[in-house]
DNA sequence: GCGATGATGTTATCAATGTCAACTTCGAAT
DNA sequence: ATTCGAAGTTGACATTGATAACATCATCGC
């Protein structure tokens, strides 16, 4: 019981306390909220210390990304399994950029498209976007790496498109449901030419 | 001729000059390439300089976004004058955000939505977005500020969902082609439940 | 003409950030 | 027990956005 008084020099699991500030931080204030210094002074450790466990700014983002992605893979792995796949995916999409708009922005950063050697990370991309594909429309039978089909193409850009448009403030947040609604009501629907729009009753209230 | 030799105190137009030099860093780098010191350093004038002409360095990025919504509505209007608008439109919006990325971001950053004071700026969004509206099919007949059509709504996610996948790298830029027939052709066609896409062969090649 | 005046630029300075180098502390393996 | 490398610390540097105080110049009332 000697060791718990004195302020420990040594943190015992700085990286991962790290990873939890500097997440709070994207939280708070998006993917530029982010700083080593900051994250490091909540930790209450220097700023330098930083640097043992990561090996630039860049590299504690791409961590944060790696969460991000299991995080929207696994959302999207579970209303894989929902009777109806097809919008469940949409929602969850749309849902989790909503729920976690400074992940959202962070994981789709070109800070971290340009991250190409980073086998985690792109493991665990390419992990949800095989899991997003294969629910979309994709047939599992396609082979990886394959010609994406145009309406899982469509469907992706669709929710991909509504997220950022709602997140960046162009379309009201208030109205977020009535989209998302909108949206998904057209992927099994269809619309007349005056984009009148049949609203889906198969989905079950929650 | 005695003033043209020395440096000028006075750079005389500055504004345009700083305006110009950013709009390069944003070419070039993407918004945070934009710096207040590096478009000063270009124009070969001070740092401080730039105070006299913005209020802060968002300032500077949202007179360049202001340029940017004016060449984006003009783009969008010159589609819509298009044989077949929705389409025109879409493809016009695609090229825009591929042909000019930094600019692109600029426009739909939080930064800038957060900018609600800005009238010009506003202006010219919503002058951009009213265009897209009408060509994408909600009616002029529809009072400003009304309810937007669901279609809408999805022509729009759909154009700018593609856009963000590829311009972030998600898509790859090589079939970029490729992913804009595709949902363009989408828009009048429609699919089954295996995504089965149909080809819209009304399109004419150009 | 001409001197005050306000707009435009400049220099000096600050606080904050990412990053590097050199030093310190401490747990573990020999 | 001694050593050795991993984990943290202090100190420093360059860069950036921003403020304050000073310099320059063009223009307007006289």
């Amino acid at each position: 019981m000697s060791t718990s008084n004195r302020p420990a020099y040594h943190h015992g699991a700085l990286r991962p306390a790290l990873i939890a500030a500097a997440r709070a931080l994207l939280d708070e204030g998006g993917p530029d909220a982010v700083g080593l210094r900051e994250a490091a002074r909540r930790v209450g450790v220097s700023p330098t210390a930083t640097y043992r466990h990561f090996e630039d700014k860049e590299a504690l983002l791409a961590a944060l990304a790696l969460d991000g992605f299991r995080e929207f893979g696994a959302a999207l792995a579970a209303a894989e399994r929902a009777p109806e796949p097809l919008s469940a995916m949409g929602e969850a999409y749309v849902d989790f950029a909503l729920a976690k708009p400074g992940m959202f922005r962070l994981m789709f950063s070109p800070l971290l498209s340009a991250r190409h050697d980073d086998e985690a990370l792109q493991a665990a991309a390419s992990a949800a976007f095989t899991t997003l594909a294969r629910g979309v429309g994709a047939g599992s039978d396609a082979p990886p790496g394959a010609q994406i089909p145009a309406a899982a193409i469509a469907a992706w850009s669709l929710v991909h498109g509504l997220s950022h448009l709602i997140l960046d403030g162009v379309l009201p947040r208030a109205e977020a449901e009535t989209f998302k609604q909108a949206i998904l009501g057209l992927a099994p629907g269809e619309r007349d030419a005056h984009g009148q729009r049949r609203a889906d009753m198969a989905e079950e209230p929650r």
